[in-house]
DNA sequence: AGCATAAGTAACTAAAAGGTTACCTATTTA
DNA sequence: TAAATAGGTAACCTTTTAGTTACTTATGCT
């Protein structure tokens, strides 16, 4: 997954109604935008611009059917950030190792570096 | 975890350098905001504030030691993250069922709604 | 045919994000 | 003590987000 589709996917969780909107997807696949629009303080066309925000980071699939849009929930970009980040952060997502912080653990030293005036 | 904490790891996460931030703290615990600032491609003030939206949404901790901030990885809200959206989404991030499109099990037809105007 | 409905587009506004330069403060250390 | 260093603020600019209203398009139904 490369970073620009990673970052995509992030900022488009970074919101608690998207968050919502990933939720009732879930709960209804095939629903409609249309059925989407009255859990929502905003305007029509703010939830269509949400979607499409979802969509672009592919957490959202959608066919046309008629005059209707059905959405669909796509888990592999979470699949995908999940599988990175317990590699990368392997032991830290675990959530065996309980510290609050990691400098419990190994401290290094501030690195002395090389003046730059010469 | 309220949702806007868990807006403000979110959008931390959406930016890969500030990813790369994390990933380098985790390597070098301790490590001071000056032995960053090397490794990115902006000013340090852009480092400094990218920073600040780390420690914003908690993902790092710093301590001032004499004229440094040493800094250091906080691993709790990913943990939170993690353990909410495999309760959550349970099935989903688990890998275990590879459909593509959540779409492929049950789906509802679209609910038909009153119409508005009586 | 003709109206109601679901969706999409355009154009605009306000606020937030991401960056900059210039300047200030506080510790080291030669 | 004085210079170099690490960090922090202020003020500003540009781009992106998030929202709006107004209008258009296409499908479905009576």
């Amino acid at each position: 997954m490369l970073p620009d589709d990673m970052d995509a996917v992030f900022l488009a969780l970074g919101h608690r109604d998207r968050r919502r909107m990933l939720d009732l997807v879930r709960a209804h696949p095939g629903c409609c935008p249309r059925d989407l629009e009255d859990q929502f303080p905003f305007s029509r066309i703010a939830l269509l611009k949400h979607l499409r925000v979802l969509e672009r980071a592919q957490l959202l699939h959608s066919e046309k059917q008629g005059r209707q849009r059905r959405l669909y929930l796509n888990v592999v970009p979470l699949q995908l950030i999940h599988e990175r980040w317990t590699t990368d952060f392997s032991s830290l997502w675990a959530g065996k190792l309980t510290r609050l912080k990691y400098q419990v653990e190994t401290t290094s030293t501030p690195s002395k570096r090389k003046q730059k005036h010469g």
